[in-house]
DNA sequence: GAAGATTGAGGCTTCAATCTTC
DNA sequence: GAAGATTGAAGCCTCAATCTTC
């Protein structure tokens, strides 16, 4: 494939992904479970990384913080989390999921499990790895194209 | 890669590209261009096809008719596009680029080809085939997997 | 009644300005 | 002043209800 060429094939099967996904309803989740996009990556980080700060949050989800303080504050108004301040230095808000939150985190991802597990199951198996393996490299570009 | 195992690694990775492509910012488009991304992708679409209806173009955005109906409004009052219409069935209202249209959707589709060229560079060279046929195959079989 | 299109209400994200704490 | 967090205003998308045309 000649490498003009090759810039537009990506893109147009790029397109057909994000749309494919529903990547443009945030209020979503593709799995179709009644959670946004947004608290499902919160509640999977939360729950795997102890006592998050808003803004090391709104960096993993690459969102602003102003975003990242009502989010969170919708979750701690439905009992998912809990926001302590940092002895050490008030202006922090430590972030912790609460029993709930983890239920609810374990539940979400179960389905998003069950819906990647059918995506995989509808490609070919002796493409899987390396259709694995090219969105992984994909990924790696994108970032460090947006951070350049 | 086992099976079980291998969906998590996808799903990751497709969290990932999300996250840095910045797809959960619909006011703006990946290229940075000064266009919301469903206009970008509206201008792609009534580029290349001649007089599509409303609900047409719902259906290759992957957008709701409600949504579609005040894209096409700001489009117009912008000058890009006119709705005339269908003379046969006035329930149809039928949409054409403007030459402004047509002269904007050169101008971000310039942009867009430059920024996909970049990621394109980013990848190392044996792999690129090996990512854009992937990426075809994912967007295939998550389309499968949404319509059915 | 059916299908295309529009309007009102609400959710998610951003930007800019502001508050708090260091 | 610097950095974390919050609030007000505006844009994009969806759902539900409504209007128009067949």
């Amino acid at each position: 494939v000649p490498h003009e060429q090759g810039a537009a094939e990506l893109q147009h099967a790029l397109l057909d992904l994000v749309r494919g996904f529903g990547l443009h309803r945030p209020d979503r989740t593709p799995c179709d479970q009644l959670v946004a996009i947004s608290e499902a990556h919160a509640l999977m980080e939360l729950d795997t990384h102890e006592a998050l700060t808003q803004s090391d949050l709104a960096r993993r989800l690459r969102l602003r913080k102003s975003t990242v303080s009502r989010l969170v504050g919708q979750m701690e108004i439905k009992g998912w989390l809990e926001r302590e301040p940092d002895e050490r230095d008030r202006r922090f808000r430590l972030l912790r999921l609460s029993a709930a939150g983890e239920t609810v985190s374990r539940t979400i991802g179960a389905a998003r499990d069950a819906k990647f597990q059918r995506l995989l199951d509808a490609i070919p198996e002796d493409q899987r790895d390396a259709v694995i393996e090219s969105v992984r490299v994909l990924a790696r570009a994108s970032r460090e194209e947006v951070d350049a």
